[in-house]
Parts: structure tokens; sequence; C-alpha cells
DNA sequence: CAGTTTGTTCAAAAAAACTTGAACACTTTT
DNA sequence: AAAAGTGTTCAAGTTTTTTTGAACAAACTG
């Protein structure tokens, strides 16, 4: 009935990681980060390379990722990217090798951060420019009940912006607070 | 230069009205629910519904918002349907008339609320169960240093899940706190 | 310097998400 | 009970987003 439900057995296990292939594990962990990914607005194949990234101990050159992942040179080169900018990436050189190689950030903070600066801010920029262009349209208007309706719209408007701005600093602070747990040995 | 900027001149406003046509200043703030519609991950006509009630004082029926809005009656359906989901729209009758009239919620605390209850903790839930398939492919695991990694892994996940659980009750007090600007009249 | 390795770019292909409208179901009106 | 009004569903069509891979650039290697 599940006869194949993995690739291996476990007698290959040695076999697996002579291959470069990904545990089990590694394959649900991925898995969850493609579903995260997804529920951010983020191109699955971010979440997986963060995902694989995330598993290994070792930093991954661009060809690994690539291989491990089954994906396209263009996307890990543009996941990669991405992921830099994001702040949830960073690369890493091993001397005596030209290729650059990459390591995640796992602290919660950070990954939160670097996601509010990238996209939440731009977004209560954008808003404000919109809300100004709504104000302006308000003033060259004839009639008073649709001028008065859409200053009230446009003052509700505002008050949200408003939070919105407030809460992002709370954000920050809060999933600051105790991040990434104790670590038995060393770091 | 900017001729044909509006497709009214200022002569034809109270035309605009008979036409059930949309104000400039309504296509702005529509416009605007629609960008953050998909930046919440929801559809954009669902931006577009909730952004023209929004505009409105009076409630209007489904066949109104197709017409204002020129999107088909399966969009509209769907889309008033999901808003009243999340509890951004709600239904009323006027007496006399068989069909149903749709307004919006528009308290910012109880928005997010909905958001977060229909879009946030199901996630939240998914991930607990995620969390537990990973330490059960942890268990049925051979090499001894993978396992390590693995649990490793798995600690980090649980800590931002715990995080995350921590993050949104605060989110609903924070928004809730000054909703709603003092109103000039009644109300 | 010709050849190799590493990585970027971008037009085209593939996949995913959204919208449409025809068919249907249910109510009310005549 | 036929006709008209209101609203839902879902397969098919459209649009948008994501992925791919070939062409290119840059940096090393022998």
């Amino acid at each position: 009935m599940t006869f194949y439900m993995n690739a291996f057995s476990v007698a290959d296990q040695t076999t697996r990681k002579e291959l470069g292939v990904l545990e089990d594990w590694e394959d649900a962990v991925i898995d969850l980060f493609l579903n995260a990914a997804n529920s951010f607005g983020l191109p699955k194949s971010y979440g997986q390379i963060y995902g694989l990234l995330f598993c290994r101990d070792q930093p991954l050159a661009m060809g690994e990722v690539m291989e491990l992942l089954q994906i396209s040179k263009g996307s890990a080169s543009q996941g990669l990217r991405a992921l830099r900018q994001l702040g949830a990436v960073s690369s890493v050189f091993s001397p005596g090798d030209r290729r650059e190689r990459y390591i995640v950030e796992s602290r919660l903070r950070k990954l939160v951060g670097g996601f509010l600066r990238e996209q939440a801010d731009p977004h209560l920029e954008k808003g404000t420019a919109r809300l100004k262009q709504i104000e302006n349209l308000l003033n060259n208007l004839e009639d008073e009940d649709s001028h008065k309706r859409g200053v009230r719209r446009h003052e509700i408007l505002s008050g949200w912006h408003r939070q919105m701005s407030r809460l992002l600093p709370w954000v920050k602070m809060i999933v600051g607070k105790s991040d990434r747990l104790p670590k038995k040995s060393s770091d």
C-alpha cells in the first residue's frame, strides 16, 4: 500500500548522502518554508532555498543549491539575491574556493526586521502618497455632499495609517524578546 | 497635455451620478484598497469591493457592485462571501426589497481581528502539525549526526512558532487602542 | 590567450491565481 | 405554474507570477 513512500530504503541511508540527496526531515523542513514563503507572498523557490540552507551546518554554493533542490540556475541566482536583500541569507567565502557560499540568518528578530523593512515600510510610504492624492481630488470637487463623505473616509484612512505606523516598532520589539533557544554548548 | 485625464468634465458632475458612475476620489480609494488587498495576499477584486462599499454611506446590492466596478457576477458573489467570512463586510436588508445589501466594517480592530483569525491562526495550527511531523521523521533516523542537526533545527522552529503565537494577541491589543477618529457630530 | 568555472540577465515557457459567464437553485411575482 | 429576480457554483478562459535555460560577462587557470 505504501511501498514507494520513500525513494530509498533504510539500508540506503549512506548512499543517499553520497549522492547529495536530501534527508526526509530536510524535505519536510524545506516544504515547511516553501509554504511559509507562499503565505508571505514570496515565490516558493525562495522558501525552498532558505529552508535548505536552514537545515545545513555548512554553507552551500549556488550549484549545490541548484542540484539539491532541482531548480534552475535562474531561480537559484534570483532567489539568493532576494534573500540576501531581505537579510535572510548572507554569503561567505571559503579560502581556496572561488565560489560564494551561503548561510541563513536564523534569528527571528532579524528576519522579521528585514521583512518589515523591505515589505511593510514601502507600503506605508506609498500609503502616505495615496492619502495625499485623495486629499487633492477632494479639493477639486463641486458636490458638497460627496466632498463631506470623502473627507470622512480620508480621515478614517489616515487613522488606520497612523495606527499601522505605530504597530511596526512594537512588532520588532516583541519578536526580539527571547530569540533563539539556549544552546547546548558553544556559539 | 492632460486633456482626457477624466472622462467627464466639471459640467458633467451631475450626469455622472445619474449614470451610476464613480467619483474620482472613489476611484482612488478603490484603487488604494485594490493594492492593499494584493499585498495582504487577497484577490484584487476583494479589495475593489471593499473599497467601493467603504466609500458609500448607503448599503449596496450585489448588482450595484457589479455595475459600478464592472466585474462579473461570479467575482462579486465570491468576493462578498469572502469579505463577510473575514468580518470585513456584513449584509443588511431594506424592508420591501428582496435583495441583500452590503456595508463594510470600518473599525480597524475588527478588520485586523478577522484577518488574523482567518489567515494567521490557521497557519499557526498547521505549523504545530508540521513540527510534529518533523519530530517523527527525526525519530526514525539512523544517522546520529543528522539526527542531532535535525533536533537543533526543530528547536529553532518551535521557538519561532511560540514567539509568533505570543505576538498575535499583542497585535490585536495595540491596533485596538484608539480606533476610528473622533467624529464631528453624531453616530 | 583559449578554456573553464561562477554567476547574472531576460525573453519565453510553464504554472498559479483570478475572473468570467452559463447553468443551476431558490424565491417571489403575476 | 410560468416568468422574473436574486444569488451560487464551477469549468473554462484570461491574466499574472514564477521558473527556466540560453546568451552573456567576469574572474580565474593552465
